[in-house]
RNA sequence: GCGCCCGUAGCUCAGCGGAAUAGAGCAUCAGCCUUCUAAGCUGUUGGUCGCAGGUUCGAUUCCUGCCGGGCGCGCCA
């Protein structure tokens, strides 16, 4: 791939031209080579000059200079100029953008497909929200971009295992049993009310009545907690994640496994990973000071196991079981990754609410104390999904019971409207939903003018069967320059970037890339389909060569869609 | 009190491992269909990049302090 092998080509000119100076990795690491923000400043440049003239104790517009002959060496290179402070414009030669489109389409689906810089096997964990409950339209964005990254992840050469964390073993899942046992009980004209912090949520009158159809009358007079956590838990648990993957799979989504937290407290890992930092001395029994920032009157200081977050640089130690011995969250946690690492997985990313961000501070220190390593866990945090309706914002609480569903919301926009424009804009902006908008909006949305852009060029290709000419010969293609438009060189341009795009959007987990990539690249599209008439009988060696642009385009337009798990339509 | 996120054009947002005149979409206004799908294209208006310092040859980008908005802060989840 053209962008990778010059990026490749212009680090080997400066290491050998700056032998014996002392460069570093790290120096090489900063030289970046992209595209100029004018275009009249060629098709990429680098700031190699630049950012190591310091170090090599040159002027950068000097050392521009001498890097300039070796530079010049590389076939794809039509003309290299040095402009500014010290940049190094590169113009490409039409026929090596036009060699880079016909291998995208002879690589189809593996062009932008990369090498991953180590072997580390990556797990993306994501949704994961607890079972006890349909999805609402926040955890939707969760799920988009936790799929987005795992396909980026793979795209970038990795294996990629992606995982749902079912919280089936913590006290929301007692609150659920007992809220579905209100409600059955309502089933038999019992007068007895959701209790107070429950889920009032209707989908649990359904499950009653599931439960109902499957059991009778059996738990009408059972009346204790325990016996009915036993009992019910399996039941209420399986049901609700129903809900939640009937949801997942509108969504085009699918895990490798439903990581359930119960069935993990069977086995010792708890215990495996508590020793192995309590060997390490990070495990320790004391107490915590009382929390801040509000006031707690029943407050007593307890003895309990503790991980000694402090040695990390954390304001606070952090407890691993709570005072009935029961493991908290943070607990869970350290178990459930140190459970990851046990399977062979070294680049954990989890994608996780900016609520939680208390969470996973600690569990980052348990990690590295775990690995020796600080890039192994990355969290990606998003903001919270703000809904409006009628203008007025939604409060989203499941326990509130005024849920605006995925499911609702997918009805409404559609499901390749939905994952776009969920990655229209990074993780950690906040999101506004507009309900009333979002139909009216649909128009509007770019999901369509990409497809569009897609529709358009398979358009092409039935119309040129019909107009009788024959198909292109990608192989013996021999295009002339004087058969290519500029605006067709732009779309080559924009093919050519792909496999940088897959690299920074992978590296950075920034799914949301792929979609300004894809807004980019059809426009390009768009604009050359107007600029000139692609198909013409008359000239089937000028056609021949359009046809292989507008292939190469579609490849890539179908690949970056794919990504997002967006439809590439023929028709529109 | 502490932590995290955000503050860029009228609106919604990119850019922020520093660099050449700060970008896109929508909205406004003016054009383009007897020609491969006008869900498209071209042009136009519009910004002291929250404020103040600092580092640098160079800061929207890095550091510090403020201001404004959001979220969170026991052994809960």
């Amino acid at each position: 791939m053209l962008y990778i092998e010059f990026r490749q080509h212009v680090l080997a000119v400066v290491k050998t031209a700056l032998d014996g100076q002392g460069l570093t990795e790290a120096d090489l690491a900063n030289v970046a080579v992209e595209t100029p923000k004018d275009a009249t400043h060629g098709d990429l440049a680098t700031n190699a000059a630049m950012v190591l003239a310091k170090k090599v104790g040159m002027a950068p517009r000097a050392l521009a200079e001498k890097l300039t002959e070796g530079l010049q060496q590389h076939e794809a290179v039509a003309a290299v100029e040095v402009a500014g402070p010290g940049f190094i414009n590169f113009r490409l030669k039409t026929a090596a953008l036009v060699g880079q489109g016909l291998e995208a389409v002879r690589l189809a689906g593996a062009y932008g497909t990369l090498q991953a810089p180590d072997a580390r096997k990556a797990m993306v964990e994501y949704v994961s929200i607890n079972p006890t409950g349909p999805i609402h339209v926040g955890h939707g964005r969760n799920a988009v971009f936790g799929d987005a990254i795992a396909n980026l992840l793979e795209k970038a050469g990795r294996e990629v295992w992606r995982e749902y964390l079912v919280n089936d073993a913590g006290g929301q899942i007692r609150v659920l049993v007992k809220s579905l046992h209100a409600r059955y009980l309502q089933l038999f004209r019992r007068e007895v009310t959701v209790p107070e912090n429950g889920y009032p949520g209707e989908y649990l009158i359904d499950i009653a009545q599931q439960l109902k159809d499957r059991d009778g009358d059996k738990w009408l007079d059972v009346t204790d907690e325990e016996t009915l956590l036993t009992e019910l838990r399996a039941f209420a648990v399986e049901t609700c994640l129903n809900l939640i993957k009937t949801d997942i799979e509108t969504l085009k989504i699918r895990f490798d496994r439903y990581f359930s937290e119960h069935a993990m407290h069977g086995t010792d890992r708890m215990a495996q990973v508590v020793q192995l930092l309590r060997d390490k001395g990070l495990v320790y029994e004391g107490t915590l000071p009382p929390p801040k920032g509000k006031e707690v009157a029943d407050y007593t200081p307890v003895e309990l196991t503790l991980f000694k977050a402090t040695a990390f640089g954390l304001p606070e130690d952090q407890a691993i079981y709570n005072r009935k011995g029961i493991p908290t969250y943070f607990g869970q946690d350290i178990a459930y990754h140190y459970d990851k690492l046990q399977r062979g997985y070294e680049l954990l990313v989890t994608v996780i609410g900016i609520d939680q961000s208390g969470a996973f501070k600690p569990l980052a220190k348990a990690i590295e104390a775990l690995t020796g390593r600080t890039d192994v866990y990355h969290p990606v945090p998003y903001e919270m999904v703000k809904v409006l309706r009628n203008g007025q914002p939604v409060k989203l609480s499941k326990r509130a019971g005024n849920i605006v569903l995925l499911s609702d919301v997918l009805d409404e926009v559609g499901t390749d409207a939905f994952r776009f424009t969920m990655l229209t804009v990074k993780p950690t902006t906040p999101l506004t939903f507009d309900l009333a908008h979002a139909v009216a909006k649909t128009m509007d949305n770019p999901v369509f003018y990409v497809q569009y852009a897609h529709a358009r060029l398979c358009a092409v290709e039935r119309q040129r069967s019909e107009l009788g000419i024959p198909p292109v010969e990608m192989d013996a293609l021999r295009p002339a320059e004087a058969d290519i438009h500029d605006d067709a060189r732009d779309v080559l341009r924009e093919v050519m970037l792909y496999p940088a795009v897959i690299e920074q959007a992978s590296r950075a987990l920034e799914p949301h890339r792929l979609t300004f990539y894809a807004q980019s690249l059809a426009a390009a599209v768009h604009r050359w389909y107007a600029a000139e008439k692609w198909l013409d009988a008359a000239n089937v060696q000028a056609t021949h060569t359009r046809l292989a642009v507008a292939a190469a385009a579609r490849t890539v337009l179908a690949d970056v869609l794919m990504l997002c798990g967006v439809n590439a339509p023929e028709s529109m």
